[in-house]
DNA sequence: ATTTTAATGCAACTTTGTTGCAATAGCAAA
DNA sequence: TTTGCTATTGCAACAAAGTTGCATTAAAAT
């Protein structure tokens, strides 16, 4: 079930994702946010924005999940997603809008794939 | 710094990995072997098992990290590595011999890339 | 057999995320 | 505008995965 009110913790969580051009972390999400809203409605409030498709999610290198603004995304049509890039010198994590081609494998149905690229961002290899 | 000594935690732990032909987690590790090693112990070997480029490790899509045994992993250059492949049916966990190659991105220097794929593995496809 | 010190177990802790429940606040209808 | 419904929230407590410090144990070198 998604977002059926426009509430505080909706608003303040979407204006995040404003300002940011890529991914965030629910670690950051929660110390950038955790004195306007509880960390439970935090992850409440992401759930149901990832149900409407207005942000999808992805686990990074530690085991952290991460959340950022869906471009094409249609509702309950989040697998498949395009691969994500992660800075290892500034930790950025941005969406790439690369296709990469996954083979076929012998005797196996592929359904999605998950690709999480490691390098130097823009700013970080110039 | 990885295993200098022959233990009996280092031994049960490569017993799970000759019995299984593919990638194991820490918390199924954790469930079969909790009655002869410690949890603490379990994460440690692991860990020096992995600085010795005998087993590698990755996330799984759960942030649950899991462990595989190196085919051809050189000490200390685990990064680049193969593809992983999960079946959505039955849990298991495989490592995949195939190369999925990266484009260039523009103006990003690319340096390694982790791939899971979901799919349907051999058993449960057919 | 003795010594050295790597490895272990334990308890306590941290981090990330979840659950139950009572209180609050959107918002539709009156 | 006020009322009432119920989605949403905050809080506290919990759960799962993983880590740390420290005293004890046990490889293995002497």
């Amino acid at each position: 079930m998604g977002i059926t009110r426009k509430t505080k913790s909706v608003d303040l969580l979407l204006q995040e994702f404003d300002k940011e051009s890529g991914a965030i972390s629910t670690t950051t999400l929660i110390d950038r946010l955790s004195a306007e809203i509880n960390k439970t409605t935090i992850y409440r409030v992401l759930d149901k924005l990832e149900d409407d498709a207005i942000v999808h999610s992805f686990m990074g290198s530690k085991g952290v999940k991460w959340y950022a603004k869906c471009q094409g995304c249609a509702k309950h049509d989040h697998h498949d997603v395009h691969p994500h890039f992660q800075c290892s010198n500034c930790g950025k994590m941005e969406c790439l809008s690369i296709e990469v081609s996954i083979p076929k494998i012998e005797d196996r149905e592929v359904l999605s794939s998950r690709i999480l690229i490691q390098g130097k961002c823009v700013e970080c290899s110039s």
